[in-house]
DNA sequence: AACTAGAGTGGGAACGTTCCCATTTCGATT
DNA sequence: AATCGAAATGGGAACGTTCCCACTCTAGTT
């Protein structure tokens, strides 16, 4: 019919509705009280012969509300991020706003580009759950008014609230499950700390932990994807080293639970008789017999902490009180894997 | 130092460089080549000094171009969706789009809903990977000149491209397999088909492949989240069926293949002897002994596949050009799940 | 009868860009 | 010497909104 379907603006449908573009941008907006009923039904009447949908960039220009949050991740396969993530996204939906994200890819120069991509479409407030992160610019951004949150890290010079695990008790629920369960000797496996506070403070408590409880233990950090010949190594050799007491592998996070899962069962180990217990929550870890046990995080509560804490300094612009940091506790949930056969018992040793 | 520390604008920069808004807009836009060097530096120095971000909004709106992709996703926490996004989020990245993503939890209002923000924020183009599906909507935005891909499934009356599964090969596949595996009587369990295409084709593949192979067979549809009794019981019945050749279940997709293999779990069912096997590839598809046989899909050949399909629409502006149907095949990964142990061999029924 | 309050409406200037169209300068060509 | 073209720059009108400030009623108050 029309050869130029293009999309229409306000003063079009102002003109057709036969009214002034203030009455139709009152309408668009939340005025529409002010609005005589009968002007009311003309204005919705031709918006929607016109099919006209407010244009968000325009309104963005001029009020300066883009209506945006911005999330940094870190790594998008991550099934950990992708579920605080959907935590996010429910609150901002809840609050009009809408979900900018960028992964990247574990790449601090993907991670400075995105960032100023973000700033370019203005969001109004900024997740981070990033890797190397670009303190400065982070900084620079806070200054000028933006909200930020980190999810799971914080960045040492970087004023903004977190939000994310209570690293240490978790560490500590997994000592004394393990300890309790009968294991002795531990290898702590994590991704190397890098700039990532969580697994800082995780490997730190295990250090501590483990001289507390007297345990032996060992921690062992290392990319999974570069060298995985090297996680094999590692295991093997804390498998074969002589020992008295029963041996429990802790691992940091999913994706290392993951890959350590891996290792054991291609070494045909039974899972039980060495333990293995992993932070992070995941759906197989019921599947893999005789079951992996693990500290789940409340990944939702998390997301949704961080949104609120930036709607709060969005909306009531206590935007320079000092920031916040909200810890969540870990559940714990017990499986057979952190649970020794009869054979292992605590008096004996075999030979 | 400075108390209002607003972000600074065009103007501002060119007024701090002593040259003029044009300019600098050329600067920032891609007409370096028409400034002279001085006057690059100039410019480069005071937007430095003033940290000065160009406003994407703004842009948007005088251009017209919002560099901006829309995605719209069923549900987010589905491994097949977010590794489909990753393979769409990096081609964006690479030819300067962002990527906005909406996940719609499977609900066709907020299908709606967040079609229409997406819109708001003028997108310049829009993948589809939706349940309940606002074909209407849909339909409207192509003849409004937004490019649009689906993935995954279809949409009968919206016309757009397409890329996703051969769906029909891989039932083939599948069934070829099963059967070359000693295999013959089969449980085939899906998620309702609905109004996505891709299970529907799958389903009908299944239906008639067993016809013409010869095979026992059968088809079960549910929604996983609401009747968990309901799948434990038509495998029950499946499993204690009288028949004379050994079973298999295929599952229609990874979230089936995850519920399916908890309730073989916990009726403690020998996976191998009932044979199991699933679409889509799971990373922990490898460590549930004896590793469940799957058909991967090439996820990020399909994201990728998917934008470039838009980007193409987009910059060559065959914007009328009849919609393409992109179909990648998948690829079998057999494991233990479904090798007979040899007391089941073909020529012999256990007592 | 003049005044006020408030409800309903509209005009026009922003918002921060891009882009079309000048204008200036200067060396090269006629 | 007059003309031209190209290179380097700038002025100003859009883009589609919001929002401030009118203006016009009608009805109630003095």
């Amino acid at each position: 019919m029309n050869q130029n379907p293009q999309r229409s603006t306000l003063v079009e449908v102002a003109h057709a509705a036969g009214t002034s573009k203030t009455s139709v941008s009152r309408f668009f907006g939340d005025e529409r009280q002010r609005l005589s009923q009968e002007l009311q039904e003309r204005i919705a009447a031709a918006a929607k012969r016109l099919g006209y949908h407010p244009n968000q960039m325009a309104r963005g220009l001029k009020g300066g509300r883009s209506r945006l949050i911005g999330m940094l991740v870190a790594d998008i396969r991550n099934p950990y991020s992708v579920a605080v993530m959907h935590g996010i996204e429910s609150v901002c939906q809840a609050h009009g706003y809408s979900l900018m994200v960028a992964n990247t890819n574990n790449d601090p120069a993907q991670e400075r580009r995105h960032l100023e991509l973000l700033t370019a479409y203005r969001v109004e407030g900024l997740v981070v759950n990033a890797a190397g992160s670009p303190d400065r610019e982070l900084a620079k951004l806070a200054e000028q008014g933006t909200p930020l949150v980190l999810v799971d890290r914080e960045l040492g010079e970087v004023p903004a609230d977190m939000v994310g695990l209570d690293d240490a008790r978790a560490i500590d629920q997994a000592l004394d499950h393990l300890q309790t369960a009968g294991y002795g000797e531990l290898l702590y496996v994590s991704k190397p700390t890098s700039r990532v506070s969580s697994r800082r403070v995780r490997l730190e408590r295990f250090q501590h932990g483990i001289a507390e409880r007297g345990l032996v233990g060992e921690a062992h950090c290392l990319t999974l994807d570069a060298d995985a010949a090297e996680l094999d190594d590692a295991i093997g050799a804390f498998l074969v080293r002589p020992g008295t007491a029963p041996k429990a592998l802790l691992c940091a996070n999913g994706q290392v639970t993951l890959a350590v899962t891996r290792v054991l069962q291609q070494r045909n180990v039974t899972l039980g008789s060495v333990g293995l217990m992993g932070i992070d929550e995941l759906e197989w870890c019921a599947l893999v017999p005789p079951g992996i046990t693990t500290l789940a995080q409340p990944t939702d509560a998390i997301g949704r902490a961080a949104v609120e804490n930036l709607l709060q300094r969005l909306e009531s612009s206590q935007r320079t009180s000092p920031p916040r940091r909200t810890h969540y506790q870990a559940q714990l949930i017990p499986r057979g894997s952190t649970r020794l056969p009869f054979h292992h018992d605590r008096s004996q040793e075999s030979p």
